[in-house]
DNA sequence: GTCTTCTTTTGAAAGCTTTCAAAATTGAGT
DNA sequence: ACTCAATTTTGAAAGCTTTCAAAAGAAGAC
């Protein structure tokens, strides 16, 4: 591979000169830089990123970490910030935490040897990531928290408006004139999860509905946990008439737990979920879902980068992305026919608990 | 951050040394060796990978190149590679081609730059890679070649057995009684879209079947591809009772089609896929698929990857992954109640193609 | 104690860029 | 033509590691 001397040595010019036409970083007479230029194209040449990277201390490397590229909310979100990299010269650096904190942590500690320009993370539960930031911006590197934060993040964030979201959610469930509602959270140490119950809990408040404990449940945040839990609620009585999932993914454990309870969404229990995932529309009934644009998630967390990397000093920035309210078939109003209601047996169950 | 130089000055040894320690690459006294270790551990040290990555002429960065992560099937093919990179110290620079050419080309020009220790491809449709990684291989890089190939690739490759899996789908549509049966491909230029077609047309002609070209559509390997074409499949007479799509993503769309057609998969139409997505158990009815491990497939090329660096310069690997059938819902012997069958009209129509 | 032979350790070069101070060149003004 | 100021260009250093030849040290044989 050609280097840049032998670009200087073609053009017949010093080293300096062919850094500076390449960047830019002190006039050049037109001829001389013409030369260059051709010389350049003639070689094929590219600059070495890596001696660049460790002369400047800083590479066109972002670091992306984030829980599982293989959750179906994730690919959107690293597409996002790959396309925004991408269109500015940087590259990403995919790392998969699994959730777990010493996994973060030896990421964070090797990425920092690769200089990177910044760094975009989805923090893992019970992250460390607010002290380990520290050292990044004290070498004024960038680092952007997505989705979910840390304990005491102060740094700049993109999130989606998860409480609005839930309360949008849940409010149109009470107005289809649901009045046993229960929710299956996502877990809890999550701000998101957190968010997103606040938002329930919001909009039960307002409509003066009751919410016993055990309508609110906490499972992870994925199919699994979702159909486990919907089992159990399913088994209450009163059985509510719907369920506002913490996600997605969730929701289509829910929709598998009522079918096989024998009961039909959203006839018998209606479900919203949470993300839009694309999937959404592809079970049956297709799933409503609180709208949140991962893609969007991702690009606004690079574009927040990008300002850093260019000099931007400011206070953090706290973007909160909209969410809205998607509408599909799983939401009914209860069917009026055969509402489970509080009966004498219903009744001493549920005392019992 | 320590330098090697703060290092061997708080050990009390010279640069070489320190290396020395670190890499294993010359006998060191014990007592030095551990002065030296005691050294790190109080400076937390961590050797500059661009340093080392300059020096060695080689990085421990892979490089990625696929579609796009937003695609299903893909993140668990980058998860694959990414854990098996990771357990060995290499890192994943992930990059998307929107199966743009041009854009492949981007990547790997820019990525050779950083110099990588090697390389993963899902080549892009029309891709150069055959000539580009030619480049590679020169100064040692090992580019090994995934899910499909582009023309003339005579490196490492790991694969699905797609003729296989497309053979024995149909050949289980064919057991239970199908005759007519048709497929919606993906685009025919991809290497695992024509061998999928091929495996089907050995099940046909095995079975004696008839197969009209207009059963065999093209389409773009998502949903949208696949529910019109397989609307413009359920208007053809006699209609198919049974469709072998190109990937699940194609299934997806046909049993939209089905459902917006007035039609029930599968009563009246069976569906198989290709890919075994999770979503594929999420639809309803739950989709049969042909069962390809991504993950595996992204693994098995890391680890070729990692032979290739470690200095394994043998011939070139053709790995091929076994599918399976994953039988779910979505197929069902064909109704002999109301078959549809070649009436007057139905001729008549069917002639005038 | 000296010599030889290994083994350890060292010092410097090399890898490719950017950057800064200094040198060279240009152009305007007189 | 000559000076001065401004603009271009150069050369060398620096960034952090690995590696190779050479120097230093240890150990064994005599």
């Amino acid at each position: 591979m050609a280097t840049m001397k032998d670009i200087a040595k073609i053009a017949g010019v010093s080293l300096g000169t062919v850094s500076h036409v390449l960047n830019g970083t002190a006039g050049v007479r037109e001829p001389v830089r013409r030369r260059v230029l051709e010389a350049v194209r003639s070689a094929r040449y590219q600059p070495s990123q890596l001696a660049r990277g460790l002369r400047r201390v800083q590479t066109n490397v972002i670091g992306m970490i984030i829980p599982d590229i293989t959750n179906p909310f994730f690919p959107a979100v690293v597409r996002g910030a790959e396309d925004l990299a991408f269109s500015n010269g940087y590259r990403l650096i995919l790392c998969n935490t699994d959730n777990d904190h010493s996994k973060e942590l030896a990421h964070l500690n090797e990425l920092r040897t690769y200089l990177p320009a910044g760094l975009i993370v989805i923090p893992s539960t019970f992250s460390d990531l607010t002290n380990q930031a520290e050292s990044y911006r004290e070498v004024g590197t960038g680092v952007v928290c997505i989705d979910r934060l840390p304990k005491d993040w102060d740094g700049d964030t993109v999130t989606g408006d998860n409480q609005a979201g839930a309360y949008q959610a849940t409010r149109h469930l009470i107005q289809m004139g649901h009045k046993h509602l229960a929710t299956i959270t996502g877990p809890l140490h999550l701000t998101n999860a957190q968010e997103r119950l606040n938002g329930f809990r919001e909009a039960m408040e307002e409509s003066k509905l009751q919410l016993a404990p055990e309508y609110v449940q906490e499972a992870t945040f994925d199919k699994q946990g979702g159909a486990s839990k919907a089992a159990l609620l399913l088994r209450l009585i009163p059985r509510p008439t719907a369920i506002f999932a913490g996600n997605d993914m969730i929701a289509f454990g829910v929709l598998a737990a009522i079918r096989e309870a024998g009961l039909r969404c959203p006839q018998d229990v209606s479900v919203i979920g949470f993300d839009d995932l694309e999937l959404a529309e592809l079970t049956n009934p297709a799933l409503s879902s609180v709208s949140q644009s991962g893609y969007q998630l991702g690009s606004t967390a690079a574009s927040i980068l990008l300002e850093r990397i260019r000099g931007y000093a400011g206070p953090a920035k706290h973007i909160i992305q909209e969410t809205s309210l998607k509408l599909r078939d799983s939401v009914a109003s209860p069917s009026p026919g055969i509402p489970v209601k509080r009966t004498a047996t219903g009744n001493r169950r549920a005392s019992k608990r």
